[in-house]
DNA sequence: TCAGACCCTGACCGATCGGTCAGAGAGAAG
DNA sequence: CTTCTCTCTGACCGATCGGTCAGGGTCTGA
């Protein structure tokens, strides 16, 4: 049985996210996250093993996300990794603005935490992609300024539905981003006509 | 006289510049800093007020050049306030790539301090410029995604020289932008070419 | 020799942090 | 009624934070 499953659970997880993206993750206590809910600090502790594990919970949409879009990049080369990768982390931009705000700026120290030890990773090779795999410091500049800027920026757009960022997010890569070295050979199928 | 001046003052300096670029404001300690001068965390708070007034004095330069440079950006309107936009900031993130690094994600805590108040009203003017003060959504998401991406990606690349990130970063914004909306007559005169 | 400015320090302070723990209260099951 | 589980809490803990303070060295100029 369920025993009606007090929704505590859930008002910490929401105050913590609301929290987290106003003041970050470091300057959030669990005291402010408590105080908001109107429960004590310990029944925060009651619900969550500790304030890490209130995090992972928080982001493990997002970072699910994130590593089916990395397996899927995986095998894809040239301008069709590259127009993925574009599509791929707009979309979950766009999606996760809230959650990926909440890492702004604490990525160096969190990353650390075995939660998010892949995420760093897999987005360096979102960026290789969206360099187009080019060593030319200008692609990689070019890949780098759109995952951070973009990645920093969506948060702020909360007057903007999905579909305008995601349109406008989508449109200013394909125009920034350095397009391939060489125009390689690839299969006609499967192909997305604008790239 | 001068008495030779202790440079402990310039090595609290230095090293709260490394910490803070590594661990971030919040994240760094007096006493990392003064561990790693080799004094006491009592000698940091001898050579400054206090930890914000640290960060001030690390950070006055570069403020002062964006001030400069919000100076110069009035007046100008269109592409030629554009054009200026972006040379001046890429200029400013890539002379001041460590100081924006520590600044990286603390912003919003940081901008209610008074040492800050005016950073933030100032990038917004540098964002409508390089927008070129258009109302189109699109062109307010290129311009902060532009910005925040600079600020953002600028200080991973010490590997880069100035002058070749400042050109990769100068191409990559002006193909990004959005264009002006019309091709507004501007006086050909008291125009600078590159500075 | 001595006063005073400068530089530095250990000891200490109150506040706050994340986290622990014993136990209270409410229901459900027997 | 008793018993058990689930939910929640106040009191408390050690650690660390930014910051204060009285005082000890050291050098300089009179």
């Amino acid at each position: 049985m369920v025993r009606a499953v007090s929704d505590t659970h859930g008002e910490i997880l929401a105050a913590a996210a609301r929290q987290f993206t106003v003041t970050g993750y470091r300057g959030t206590s669990l005291q402010d996250i408590a105080r908001e809910v109107g429960c004590s600090k310990a029944t925060v502790l009651y619900h969550f093993a500790n304030k890490e594990a209130l995090l992972a919970e928080l982001m493990a949409p997002a970072i699910g996300v994130l590593r089916d879009l990395d397996d899927r990049l995986t095998g894809l080369t040239g301008a069709a990794a590259q127009e993925f990768a574009a599509q791929g982390f707009v979309d979950l931009a766009v999606r996760f603005r809230r959650e990926i705000a909440v890492l702004r700026g604490e990525f160096p120290e969190l990353l650390c935490q075995p939660a998010f030890a892949h995420i760093q990773q897999i987005s360096d090779r979102l960026r290789d992609a969206l360099a187009g795999h080019s060593e030319r410091p200008a692609a990689r500049i070019a890949a780098l300024v759109l995952l951070a800027g973009i990645s920093e920026a969506c948060g702020e757009f909360a007057d903007i539905t999905d579909d305008d960022l995601r349109s406008a997010l989508l449109t200013l890569v394909r125009r920034a981003v350095e397009p391939v070295d060489a125009p390689l050979p690839q299969p006609p199928t499967t192909e997305d006509k604008d790239s």
